[in-house]
DNA sequence: GACATCTCAGGGAGCGCTCCCGCAAACTCT
DNA sequence: AGAGTTTGCGGGAGCGCTCCCTGAGATGTC
């Protein structure tokens, strides 16, 4: 038993397949009572649109594509960002009428997969997220001409808007809390380099602290807890007088408390603590972490509402939200 | 201009639409000279199959709907489960070749949504998370004759295969647990009573309890850390000799945690905390948090695998994974 | 060698929809 | 009142693909 199409409409309606057309789509152009007729047949035969056949024929899907940079190797995590994002984009693409397919650029395969998936059109556009630099996909998804934008400054030079928020100012207003906390020995806990959150957030954590002559103490790590974890273990063997530490992210803030934990240190009275994005983990911290709140939902709905405006045909500019610290007992 | 049609392809090739069809799906009834040249021609042309086109014919989108109850009222959270399903169930569609379409069935208008979007066969099979007891949505789409499994048991009857994990054993486990610390007075904080976890995990505290003849102090939460926080204090309050808790997940231990901080009182030594779930943030808590490991990517992918194995004919019953418990320094 | 069987390529219908075109009826205007 | 304009509906082509059917040539059988 086969569902019924527009024709079988049609026929029960006593009206044109053009006409049926026309009041599913909400044309404007249809006779009252021919309409009631219409939508009549519809809701008794329970008749629904066939997507394939429509996007056939207009060669839209009214779906977009939201790519996310996934690693392939170990387990999968629980990223808050990826939560954050991926909820406040598909509320805004859903709102939309837009719907989320959503797909895991972890392995060259799974790119492979992406790209080709782009280029058969399935998707109107495309939203990337937290791309890292020697990702070839941006550039890949840049020549099949499909609308695109990214959450983040994409770290490599292709040529798409992009919403990001002010790293360097939210760094920079960190670290001079710090120093006007009276702290001398600031270290960072960076992410990794080939992301342009952490280039440009160790950029201004290095810029801030040259200006008053004083000198960085950097570990990398690639914002996860663990990282955090290793990285302050790091530093209290580089440096065992440091007085304070930013981290380019909550994530390995929360690590890093844990590691001065264990090394005997106290939070905020041997070491400050800063961490980046003001998750709501670091509420919960103890003591609870002086972070600078980057607007993360509000980014990722940013990008989704400038892709839709792109969609609409409206140009779209690179957007920078503001950032503001937020002290807490860490620092 | 025009992206290349399988027309295009068979021209340039200098074969019939028909044997193209057959190369670019992998048929092997091609002899081996002709499908080379098929493939030069595919390639030169960057042909790549117009998949509405496809699935307009064959009646499949080789696409599945993830659809999660996503609360509408508040911010966007930065739950971890969110995360570790989406991406676990995700890579296991993707690596069967099926697309990921996310849905957030937050309102009733997204509700709705989804409904019609299941009954215009937009995707081939359905995912459901995290649902509500009173949530229409799981019998409506039923209605529609789709594939469907649910993650984690259903709340109300209806017939449609899952995968949960051991929510009463693992709970069991914990209780016990406290028993034999000699903790007396073991509170509560359970979830939302229109879930089957919280259900489950509070029912088997009760069971528990009233084995070792002892009374349940409850307090109900939502599962986010700020209910967590808002319920111990509560519980406190109610019975301030308590000796532990139970969180029916980590995130309410979370915040559990820095309600038992803020009045004073000591972990493990004061009051002992088990939590459910073993998310990686229970590893960061001071002190770090005993709790029953969920395996809830496993149980994703394993939801994942059902569906998949349902779409190839293959029958579908409900599976349980096992739970232990992770003793770490809050209890 | 005659006939049946098998293999593999091409022809073409048809999936369900949109949208252009044309036509008839209803207006408007001088 | 007649010609021109507008409005609203139906007819039908065509979107790009799959898959059934047909038939030519290769292979097998006695």
């Amino acid at each position: 038993m086969r569902r019924p199409t527009l024709d079988a409409v049609a026929t029960r309606a006593g009206v044109s397949k053009s006409t049926v057309s026309r009041v599913v789509n909400g044309e404007p152009t249809v006779a009252a009572d021919l309409r009631d007729l219409v939508m009549r047949a519809v809701n008794e035969l329970g008749y629904v649109p066939n997507p394939a056949a429509r996007s056939l024929v207009t060669r839209r899907t009214d779906s977009i594509a939201v790519i996310v940079s996934d690693p392939s190797t170990g387990l999968v995590s629980d990223d808050p960002m990826f939560s954050t994002v991926v909820r406040a984009a598909s509320r805004e693409f859903e709102a939309a009428g837009k719907q989320v397919v959503l797909m895991l650029a972890g392995s060259d395969d799974a790119r492979l997969r992406a790209r080709q998936f782009v280029a058969a059109r399935h998707v109107d556009a495309v939203m990337l997220v937290s791309m890292h630099g020697a990702d070839p996909l941006p550039a890949a998804l840049v020549a099949t001409g499909v609308p695109l934008v990214s959450h983040g400054r994409p770290a490599s030079r292709v040529p798409m808007p992009w919403v990001d928020n002010d790293n360097v100012g939210g760094t920079a207003q960190a670290i001079r809390h710090l120093l006007e906390g009276g702290r001398r020995r600031i270290a960072t806990i960076c992410g990794p380099l080939d992301m342009s959150a952490a280039q440009d957030r160790l950029g201004a954590y290095r810029e801030v602290l040259s200006e008053t002559g004083r000198r960085s103490i950097v570990a990398i790590g690639d914002f996860t807890r663990a990282s955090g974890t290793e990285a302050m273990e790091q530093l209290l063997e580089d440096d065992p007088a440091l007085d304070a530490v930013f981290a380019a992210n909550d994530l390995m803030a929360i690590g890093a408390l844990r590691a001065l934990r264990r090394a005997g240190r106290r939070v905020p009275d041997d070491v400050a603590v800063v961490g980046y994005d003001d998750i709501e983990a670091a509420l919960y911290t103890d003591p609870p972490l002086s972070t600078v709140r980057s607007p993360m939902g509000e980014q990722a709905a940013a990008s989704a509402r400038l892709l839709l405006g792109l969609l609409r045909g409206e140009p779209a500019e690179p957007v920078v939200l503001p950032t503001r610290l937020v002290v807490r007992e860490s620092s």
